[in-house]
DNA sequence: CTGAGTATT
């Protein structure tokens, strides 16, 4: 139960093997270690015996200890400033603690240079290239796994790939050299699911933890399980904040080493009273900044893309009057947020606008964004930070299973975090525009774990792929709503990927390994049984990506009128179908880019969804599941996909209501409106949906048309008319006139078979 | 008659 006395039992063991003549083989295994270490001329370091003294002296040269190449004059740089590094200085409380344990916890703040620097001290000691292992570092981000690997690679003088490699999503630089990976925690937990006791690492680096993204929290419960099985596997988990006793006793009290960060001090300011209309306020102090303080840009945290453009007008029209009426120097205002094309994320990068004269009042960039700025985006040069306090945060409601946005509070650690931005390059300031009290008394500590705000139909399927049976006990740090888990596994159940023991069945087995939506990835696996796979392909992957459509402000009308040409009577499912073919027809490939432009698409959508339709096809085709389409001249070309988008999404149907406005769900008897954006020729009585949002309405989005036959044909089960007795009469009668029809066209069919017969 | 905070496989 306990890992500590495993740890101890290997040390007993190494002690007993020297006065136990029996166990001698087991020295002349560890003896033929030491000579091979030796080869790859990491000279006297014995594996979890080294010191910082030994390492630095490999480091130093002259040869690249793992390659035995000669080290280049940049390395020789790096490792002067590297050196200066806060974490430089505890190496050898690092190495003790790593070597005495299996489990450790490492808090560094920003700057501590703990990303780049612990992997390769564990490196040195862990000598996992000498014994066919790796050592993973996993990241929430992918550009954070394939940027610090960069950096890293450069740092041991080898070439990213080699020795040092990442793994993310559709790009796995490494090769058979490499023993240190940084990857993304999503592509730890693939992995996983064909490697359950992740035999191939030799330690694993939980990096980011605090951040607490699903993978994150998925892995944590995995791992502790298999450090008990794997005595000889080792465990880092890193952090940023100051919630380090969470992990070390999660983690059964595992040793603590906690490194002082390398950031400028910044004062915090709050407002004496709270602000009712917190845009207005937030305005108003960036001005205040600008017209009064010392050079230095400034970050302005706001909830969403439609605030963000308005305070950007609004600062960027009163800025001007401040120019004209206060000698205040030029200010350049910049938009950030997640759905802004690269080309514009860049500009965030730009400096500052100089003085108008020189030596006049300083010139400024202010740069308005979502959360964004928060972790996933740094942005030198900020020495003032403006912070309403807010964010919009994800919540997952399982009574009526709806996730939703919703601005909300941030929590202390947030506010902290954002603060901390203003200290990158010199000592700034925050300015937050809520109370004092109001942060002690009424901010939480933490955000809530996204695994406590999400639908975990897709968690729980991941769960039983890893072999994890008893899902009610596992040893989650935050344990998700048991309504949750009880409406994840039911949604499983309806859809056949779990039978009524809980048990995965083999379509569940299959629909694991797609990454993929529990309904989606059904979907596609019978999409062969109704003769268009090529098909649903398209339309899965243009579902995993982000909306195709560009609807800009200035030319909504332009744009919706573009959207008409693809558009079907159907629904927006084939419509997305047709914008695909369009998109790969000779004309759009001649010159993609301006095709997009000129037809309202998302390049970059679109380009990622080839990418994942790629990635899904090889999927299938491991899985022997057949690429085949309808005849096009066929009638039921159509009709045959639309059947294969309900069997995949059967629980997510609506029905007109004959005496209101409107739809209601069948599932839940949820009304909703079908969203403005979609497309669909006549409103059809029943219609499938890809989407609930709840916003200033309850709105379906990505909507087919379908007929009520196909319900009892597809999905007798969940469409079994008892259940729907006391139902909405709407559903309810619906279903019985389908039911009725369904049985008369059986009979007629079953009469012209027999008189066929003579 | 109109929405997407941020990630990820």
């Amino acid at each position: 139960m306990s890992e500590e006395p495993v740890t101890k039992k290997l040390k007993a063991d190494d002690g007993a093997s020297k006065s136990n003549p029996y166990l001698a083989h087991l020295e002349n295994e560890k003896d033929s270690t030491v000579s091979n270490e030796n080869a790859t001329g990491i000279s006297g370091i014995i594996r979890h015996e080294s010191t910082a003294a030994q390492a630095n002296k490999a480091e130093d040269g002259p040869l690249n200890p793992f390659n035995g190449k000669s080290l280049s004059q940049k390395y020789f740089d790096i490792l002067k400033v590297r050196r200066n590094l806060p974490v430089h200085l505890q190496r050898d409380e690092f190495l003790k603690m790593f070597q005495s344990t299996q489990i450790m916890v490492f808090v560094g703040e920003t700057g501590s240079g703990k990303t780049t620097q612990i992997p390769q001290f564990v490196a040195y000691d862990d000598l996992p290239h000498i014994q066919g292992k790796q050592i993973a570092c996993t990241q929430p981000r992918r550009v954070a796994a394939m940027s610090v690997a960069k950096r890293v690679a450069d740092e041991m003088d080898v070439k990213l790939g080699e020795e040092v490699g990442y793994s993310i999503r559709f790009e796995d630089k490494t090769s058979s050299n490499t023993f240190l990976k940084y990857m993304t925690d999503g592509m730890l937990l693939r992995e996983a699911m064909t490697d359950p006791l992740l035999q191939r690492y030799s330690c694993i680096i939980l990096d980011e933890a605090h951040e607490r993204t699903l993978s994150t929290d998925i892995l944590m419960g995995l791992i502790k399980q298999v450090a008990s099985r794997r005595p000889d596997l080792k465990i880092i988990v890193m952090s940023a904040t100051l919630d380090a006793e969470k992990f070390q006793s999660y983690f059964n009290d595992a040793p603590l080493l906690a490194v002082p960060g390398r950031t400028h001090p910044v004062e915090i300011y709050y407002t004496p009273e709270y602000q009712r209309d917190y845009l207005e306020a937030a305005i108003r102090t960036v001005l205040q900044i600008h017209a009064s303080e010392a050079e230095g840009d400034i970050l302005l945290f706001l909830t969403g893309e439609e605030e963000i453009e308005d305070a950007c007008r609004k600062i960027s029209l009163e800025a001007d009057e401040l120019i004209r009426e206060s000698n205040c120097g030029p200010l350049s205002v910049y938009p950030l947020y997640g759905s802004l094309p690269p080309s514009q994320q860049q500009k965030i990068f730009d400096p500052a606008p100089a003085p108008f004269t020189p030596g006049g009042a300083p010139g400024r960039k202010v740069v308005v964004g979502t959360n964004i700025a928060e972790t996933s985006l740094t942005i030198d040069g900020i020495v003032y930070v403006v912070d309403p306090g807010f964010s919009k945060q994800k919540v997952y409601n399982p009574r009526i299973r709806v996730e939703s946005l919703l601005v909300a509070p941030i929590s202390k650690a947030s506010a902290q975090q954002r603060a901390g931005r203003a200290g990158r390059t010199r000592p700034g300031k925050c300015f937050r525009l809520y109370t004092e009290d109001a942060f002690k008394k009424e901010l939480n500590e933490q955000s809530y774990p996204e695994i406590l705000r999400s639908n975990l139909a897709n968690t729980v399927l991941e769960l039983k792929k890893l072999g994890i049976d008893d899902l009610v006990h596992f040893d989650f740090m935050d344990p998700p709503a048991p309504e949750t888990m009880m409406r994840a596994l039911e949604e499983l159940n309806f859809l056949g990927c779990i039978d009524d023991d809980g048990e995965l069945t083999p379509l569940g087995r299959m629909a694991s390994e797609f990454p993929l939506d529990p309904m989606l990835a059904v979907m596609l696996i019978k999409s062969p049984e109704f003769y268009c796979s090529n098909e649903i392909l398209s339309i899965t992957a243009l579902l995993s990506v982000p909306n195709v459509f560009v609807r800009p402000n200035n030319a909504r009308k332009a744009a919706d009128e573009m959207k008409g040409v693809f558009s079907h009577p159907d629904g927006d499912h084939l419509t997305l179908l047709n914008v695909y073919h369009a998109f790969k027809s000779p004309e759009a490939q001649l010159n993609p880019s301006q095709w997009c432009y000129d037809h309202f698409l998302s390049l970059r959508s679109l380009q990622s969804a080839d990418n994942v339709r790629f990635q899904l096809k090889r999927i299938m085709e491991r899985n022997d599941l057949s690429l085949v389409s309808t005849p096009f001249e066929d009638k039921n070309y159509y009709n045959n996909i639309r059947k294969s988008l309900l069997s995949g999404y059967f629980m997510q149907v609506a029905k007109r209501m004959s005496s209101r406005k409107g739809y209601i769900t069948v599932k839940d008897n949820q009304e909703v409106l079908i969203h403005p954006s979609t497309v669909i020729a006549q409103d059809s009585d029943w219609v499938l949906y890809n989407e609930f949002v709840l916003t200033t309405k309850n709105y379906i989005r990505t909507v087919t048309a379908i007929k009520p036959e196909w319900l009892l044909e597809l999905a007798p089960a969940y469409y079994d008319i008892e259940a729907f007795k006391k139902g909405n009469v709407d559903v309810r009668m619906g279903l019985e006139a389908a039911k009725a029809k369904a049985d008369r066209l059986k009979k007629s069919d079953s009469k012209r078979s027999k008189a066929s017969y003579k």
